[in-house]
DNA sequence: AGCCAGGGAGTCG
DNA sequence: CGACTCCATGGC
């Protein structure tokens, strides 16, 4: 596993290096260090409490252990054009994250950067979230955000997006939009119910299939996939990305962003 | 100063 | 449908 390749690579905004091969992150409730021990992660959380058998269940889910990467990868690696980009990126997992910080970590990131998405995620937990240290907090329940007003969320500089953060929350908190409905739904139906939100378009849609469904057939097309897809696969994924299409596009995303190169296209 | 950032809504044709 | 503009903020 490539733990820093896997926080860092665009798929979550909450986690923050603090040394060589350390990270601390907060999901929901839960705050962690989490640090690379030659191929494996060692997770320890910020009050030293060991970790209970369920956030062991947890972390197991969100980082995704019950997938077997090394065949995966090995089948990507059969095509010429995606072996590079597998071996480029090797330990990239594709985590599943919990569904309503996924939802509006991806509305926060429309027509916005990586570093500036944290920011304003960071702000919103520290704002509006449960207390878990002096100064670490969790990240807000719907219900909580659902009654603000969009003057209740300027602290957070985010923007247009404030009044779409606000729009997914009630649409969570009334039941109007369920995790458990979606999970119910093939693909193209739960894109569908979760584009009634206002702020959600295709590409968020497809971030929260992915990132917190574990659809991994999705695909999110941002530019810089558009552009990587047209160069390597005009024809579209290759037959041996079958079924994990969207992970296999998380290693080519990770090296098409890192070639800056590919600009002058 | 101007451009861009893991887009989407609103409008016009 | 497609193309086009605006959206609010911050970093470079």
């Amino acid at each position: 596993m490539n733990v820093e390749a896997t926080l860092f690579c665009g798929q979550s905004f909450s986690w923050t290096k603090i040394q060589e091969e350390t990270y601390l992150g907060v999901v929901g409730d839960r705050a962690v260090q989490v640090r690379q021990k030659g191929d494996n992660l060692v997770i320890e959380r910020v009050d030293d409490q060991p970790l209970t058998q369920e956030d062991e269940a947890f972390w197991r889910v969100y980082f995704a252990l019950d997938i077997d990467y090394i065949s995966l990868q090995n089948k990507f690696k059969n095509d010429d054009k995606l072996k590079p980009c597998v071996e480029f990126g090797q330990g990239i997992r594709v985590l599943r994250q919990p569904f309503f910080e996924t939802l509006l970590s991806f509305i926060l990131s429309q027509n916005n950067h990586i570093p500036r998405i944290a920011g304003i995620v960071e702000r919103l937990r520290a704002q509006f979230g449960p207390r878990i240290t002096d100064t670490i907090y969790g990240f807000p329940k719907p219900e909580q955000l659902a009654c603000l007003e969009v003057e209740d969320l300027a602290p957070l500089r985010a923007g247009f997006r404030a009044r779409y953060v606000l729009d997914a929350a009630k649409k969570v908190a009334s039941g109007e939009i369920e995790e458990e409905k979606l999970s119910s739904l093939p693909d193209g139906e739960a894109r569908k119910l979760l584009m009634t939100i206002c702020g959600v378009g295709p590409k968020v849609a497809d971030c929260v299939l992915l990132y917190a469904l574990g659809r991994y057939r999705v695909v999110p097309m941002d530019v810089w996939m558009k552009r990587a897809m047209a160069q390597l696969f005009p024809n579209g994924m290759p037959p041996c990305a079958e079924g994990y299409e969207g992970i296999a596009q998380q290693f080519i995303f990770h090296w098409a962003r890192t070639q800056k190169t590919m600009k002058n296209h």
